[in-house]
DNA sequence: TTTCTGCATGGGTCA
DNA sequence: GACCCATGCAGAAAT
């Protein structure tokens, strides 16, 4: 293999010659990006330049902007409208308050304007709603950040949504079969149920099983990835998964199960397994929508953690599962892909380490992705993520926090069997990626 | 004795 | 210099 880096940018995959006239040492988020690239992401311009040609391309409903929709690139751009279509960032934040705080912003927030937002869930089906395109959950209103600083305050329970067959089923608390789940959080589990917490995350999105197909075939989603990875091995054993994060607040319960003909609590965000190869990166995402073109905090996520699928891999995974579940794991040979089922967009990914692949069974998360795409916890205990095979096998992991030199070190524990029944390796590549409002991770080997 | 859990440490990276 | 994160380590818990 070449050890020629190239342009994150697989739409350009120049060469990073650090000699050629102009080049200069970027750093953060543009380290890996060739100077064209960088500018014109810089200057917001990076699908414009790009993936002019590419579908998803949309209107944002208030001011008629063309924004791009089908890319890790552009997802922050704009906010899904939950009453279907997108708005872009500019007038989302005309129209509720975005706050600079990269934590959830409170429920005073949202709350006096999600309920409109969300009012016409009975006349909108899922597949349009997540039709708008992928989202870091911190710009799902309502799905997640109504909830969001309830997250903060209140306990969490997980809860299974099954889409397969058509219905939500929640996950009730003696099902948890995490050990440590059930020795330190089971009192704090009843309570939720008592408190109604429990109620919170099903949603209307799943009744047809089906989320995010229409925006699949609408947006025909393209990751900016570069074409160079190919599937290895025996991309014939496959099998999927589904993961499920859990829990939404006594408000979220009052604010979403109100929605008339939503019946059924909404559902989490939820990511999914396979496995399949690797490609190079698209950026990833900014918290609270901030748009590209300001000045970029310092939560953007490095390049190295910048998630690389190749559009082929994706058609790949979409071809050949197209009817499972909303969200679903996906097995390759050497790959481990957290995906949903059509659509999948990459957030961002992570190569494992051998303490993340080891016996110890705790993978350890960027903390900027953690912080960036798994919902909010205040508690070192953290709390459950729930992965569902096709084939009803199921795996919980914790995800959680060890404080650490005043900041905090996020892991997902108790990935053991799942890492040895995929049998993972160190250099493996994991990648969360994002199905509308779920997530989805990837976990691959390197070349 | 082994495994689990929580925290500390230090090298590497970034601003 | 600050921060991130891979890894080590010690004490607790389980077998």
């Amino acid at each position: 293999m070449s050890s020629t880096k190239v342009c994150f940018n697989s739409n350009c995959k120049d060469a990073l010659d650090r000699s050629r006239k102009g080049w200069r040492r970027r750093t953060g988020e543009f380290a890996d990006l060739c100077d064209r690239c960088a500018s014109a992401y810089e200057e917001g311009k990076f699908c414009e330049t790009f993936h002019l040609n590419a579908s998803g391309w949309r209107c944002c409903e208030s001011c008629g902007k063309q924004i791009h929709c089908g890319c890790i690139v552009s997802f922050h751009m704009f906010v899904l409208l939950d009453a279907g279509g997108i708005e872009c960032i500019t007038c989302a934040r005309k129209s509720f308050i975005l706050t600079p705080n990269p934590a959830w912003p409170p429920p005073s927030l949202f709350l006096p304007v999600l309920p409109e937002r969300n009012k016409d869930f009975s006349s909108k089906n899922w597949t349009q709603i997540a039709g708008s395109g992928p989202m870091p959950w911190r710009q799902a209103p309502s799905l997640f950040s109504s909830s969001s600083a309830q997250l903060e305050l209140q306990p969490r329970i997980p809860f299974e949504v099954d889409t397969r067959s058509g219905s939500d089923r929640l996950f009730s608390i003696d099902r948890l079969s995490t050990a440590s789940l059930e020795r330190k959080t089971a009192d704090k589990l009843s309570e939720r149920v008592m408190n109604g917490s429990l109620k919170l995350g099903a949603s209307d999105v799943l009744e047809n099983g089906n989320a995010g197909i229409n925006w699949a075939e609408q947006a025909n989603v393209r990751v900016n990835v570069p074409q160079k990875s190919s599937f290895s091995k025996n991309d014939t054993s496959t099998s999927h998964f589904s993961l499920a994060v859990s829990s939404l607040s006594p408000n979220d319960a009052n604010d979403q199960t109100k929605v008339p003909g939503t019946a059924a609590p909404r559902p989490t965000p939820t990511p999914v397994i396979g496995k399949i190869g690797a490609g190079l990166s698209g950026e990833t995402q900014i918290r609270n929508g901030r748009p590209r073109g300001e000045a970029r905090p310092r939560t953007q996520l490095l390049p190295r953690y910048w998630p690389r699928i190749t559009d082929q891999e994706l058609q790949k995974i979409s071809g050949e599962y197209p009817n499972v579940g909303h969200v679903s794991m996906l097995y390759y040979p050497n790959h481990m892909v957290l995906c949903s089922n059509s659509v999948f967009t990459p957030l961002f990914e992570k190569m494992l380490s051998a303490s993340d692949a080891g016996r110890i069974g705790r993978l350890v998360l960027p903390k900027k992705c953690a912080e960036t795409y798994f919902p909010p916890i205040s508690s070192p205990e953290g709390l459950p993520l729930k992965v569902q095979d096709s084939k009803g096998k199921e795996w919980i992991f914790q995800f959680r926090f060890w404080p650490n030199n005043n900041s905090r070190m996020y892991v997902l524990e108790g990935v053991t069997p799942c890492i040895q029944s995929m049998q993972l390796q160190a250099g493996d590549i994991g990648v969360m990626f994002q199905l509308a409002r779920y997530l989805a991770w990837r976990l691959t080997v390197l070349p």
